[in-house]
DNA sequence: CAGCATCCGCTTGGATACTG
DNA sequence: CAGTATCCAAGCGGATGCTG
């Protein structure tokens, strides 16, 4: 029952919303992960450097109840569970890969602009005598 | 420097690296707000619902350590700053954009996804008595 | 193997008061 | 108007130990 026809140029809200979902720390790099096909829980610890154990569960679980990754369970012994992107998971990793490509496209510039910036803190704005 | 001509499929570190700068709870708003052009402080602070004083400035700080506005101050009385995307932010605005229509475009399923996942905690993967 | 529970430090961010 | 400085609470995330 949105109001889908009043189309706000990039409604606030919501994309922050969605940002906080995949702007932690690691998310994209699971879902990223995942994009090759299924992965089983180690596997994925073990791809997605540096992430501890604690924190790709709730990392899964969080993804799982947003409905962009399905989690399948197998009951043998050792336990088997294997974790894959939805459609629509897929399709944010589509998305993401936007960003990422312009991440990497500019990666350069901004830390170059970041150098500037920390070096010489006092002659980075021009400040103008003129005004209204 | 960086060897360019290895295409990594969007390299994690620098999409993390992106994400955590523009993953914040702010800075994607205050540069949507600057997409319409520059803008004051306090307009900002207006223009972006729920943000305080202290983490407009910080988020402007770092915008503008990236290279993605630019602070220009005019030296009147009462004080004048303008804050204005540079092509680098530009850009990015683009990006997010992308991610901004997913998120519109997807925010209903999520939203219904979630419910689902919070009401019924136990039927929500299907477990296989197949393995390998 | 695939988790859950606990503790604990660090960072993020809000409220408030003061300044040029 | 456009900040800076300080204090403080909540949340994120790491380390460790235990379980089915």
């Amino acid at each position: 029952m949105s109001p889908s026809h009043i189309h706000v140029p990039t409604d606030c809200r919501t994309v922050t919303e969605i940002l906080s979902r995949v702007g932690d720390k690691w998310s994209v790099q699971v879902v990223v992960q995942m994009g090759e096909g299924p992965k089983r829980f180690n596997e994925l610890r073990r791809a997605v450097t540096g992430i501890s154990q604690r924190m790709l569960t709730l990392t899964l679980r969080g993804l799982e109840r947003d409905g962009l990754v399905t989690r399948t369970v197998y009951p043998t012994i050792p336990p088997r569970v294997d974790y894959q992107l939805t459609g629509l998971g897929c399709s944010l990793l589509k998305t993401v890969r936007g960003l990422g490509d312009w991440a990497i496209q500019n990666r350069d510039e901004i830390l170059a602009a970041r150098r500037r910036f920390d070096s010489g803190g006092d002659e980075r704005d021009e400040t103008h005598s003129d005004a209204a």
